[in-house]
DNA sequence: TTGATTTGACCGGG
DNA sequence: CCCGGTCAAATCAA
């Protein structure tokens, strides 16, 4: 067990010391990604010595040992359990460490993990179907700070400032195979319900949702949930600014990438935030010994009932206030989408040809 | 009591 | 003027 805690440690220091040297190495594709194999193999062998592996892979079968055989294949020299963290956490944090390195990677496409794609984009290679298009995006905009002067704004009248501005990023998650399969994918973040419509030419409603924190940490995120007209298992999220409530000490909410880019990428790589980010191992063991994370657990009471009727609930809702867990919901959905038209969770950024109707 | 959801109204861009 | 995005009062739920 010690000799597991110091190579957990040595991973971290590996990690760290990689981040320190990330502007110089940014240059040297081939050295970033040994240091990146690096890593994996240190926290892979930890987790060996943890002892870990029979329980987890026989008690706890996760849906992606029964995808397509070429998938298994790319991901045979990577250890079951840590492809399952890659695969459970490249969602949100895979996403914000995208949003941060895009620039470089773009142009480096360099990183072990991720590997570009013939035709500009980026592609999760390992543990992960996460598909993220990107054929023409430019560059990544700053967050958008001047969202925030709307609510402080003290006239009678209702200043509606549209966030047109804010980054925009369309995926395509699937419904969840079991459990209720209305609520959409938890994606990690708390969210607050703020809006519901019918939209033109769409069976379905659309639902608008803020972050949680927007009062409290003036976080701009926000994203609009809908499910396909064409394929009903399938919900298209649009995600527009990005969180800042996760870059204060205080706020709670996971993600909680710290500015390091290292510690975005082993949160990225292995699911956890090493231990020199502030937040604790304790609440990520917490929720990895609940293996419950697909089917509902961020499930509100709503099934049927509401008016409106499909886009439905929060994501957390209620019962996530503040949720320690960082819930791979989105994550198992994609592995659980068997069913579904697709395995893979497209990323469409601005400039793409997504197969849009509503927007 | 507090915080989330619902839902009709409001607002602004096209 | 239409439609999509947002507001906020009412309501619900823990």
């Amino acid at each position: 067990m010690d000799d597991a805690i110091s190579l957990i440690l040595h991973g971290c220091k590996l990690a760290e010391d990689l981040e320190l040297n990330l502007e110089n190495l940014a240059s040297q594709p081939e050295t970033l990604s040994k240091s990146c194999e690096e890593i994996i193999r240190v926290f892979a062998s930890a987790k060996e010595r943890l002892g870990f592996h029979q329980l987890s892979t026989t008690l706890y079968p996760h849906p992606m040992l029964f995808r397509e055989p070429q998938d298994l294949q790319q991901q045979q020299n990577i250890d079951p359990i840590l492809q399952e963290w890659l695969g459970s956490s490249c969602t949100s944090a895979m996403e914000t460490l995208l949003h941060q390195t895009q620039g470089v990677m773009a142009e480096k496409s360099a990183l072990g993990l991720i590997e570009s794609k013939v035709g500009g984009g980026i592609q999760m290679g390992s543990g992960s179907d996460l598909f993220i298009e990107s054929s023409s995006r430019s560059d990544v905009q700053a967050m958008d700070p001047s969202d925030s002067g709307r609510g402080s704004s003290s006239s009678s009248k209702r200043p509606r400032k549209r966030n047109d501005d804010a980054e925009k990023r369309t995926v395509r998650v699937p419904a969840q195979q079991f459990g209720n399969t209305e609520i959409p994918p938890d994606d990690g973040f708390t969210w607050r319900k703020y809006g519901q419509k019918e939209i033109l030419g769409s069976r379905f409603p659309r639902a608008y949702y803020r972050c949680t924190h927007q009062n409290l940490y003036h976080c701009p995120a926000k994203k609009q949930v809908q499910r396909l007209d064409d394929d009903p298992f399938q919900f298209e999220v649009v995600y527009r600014g990005e969180h800042t409530c996760h870059m204060s000490d205080t706020a709670p909410s996971f993600p909680r990438p710290a500015p390091g880019i290292a510690q975005e990428m082993a949160q990225a790589m292995i699911g956890q935030p090493p231990p020199s980010a502030a937040t604790s191992l304790g609440r990520w063991v917490d929720f990895s010994l609940g293996p419950g994370g697909s089917a509902g657990s961020s499930s509100s009471s709503m099934a049927a009932g509401s008016s409106g009727g499909a886009a439905g609930p929060s994501t957390v809702g209620r019962y996530g206030k503040e949720a320690d867990y960082p819930i791979t919901d989105m994550a198992d959905a994609m592995f659980n989408s068997g069913s579904s038209s697709t395995n893979s969770m497209e990323l469409i950024f601005p400039g793409d040809q997504p197969s849009d109707k509503n927007n």
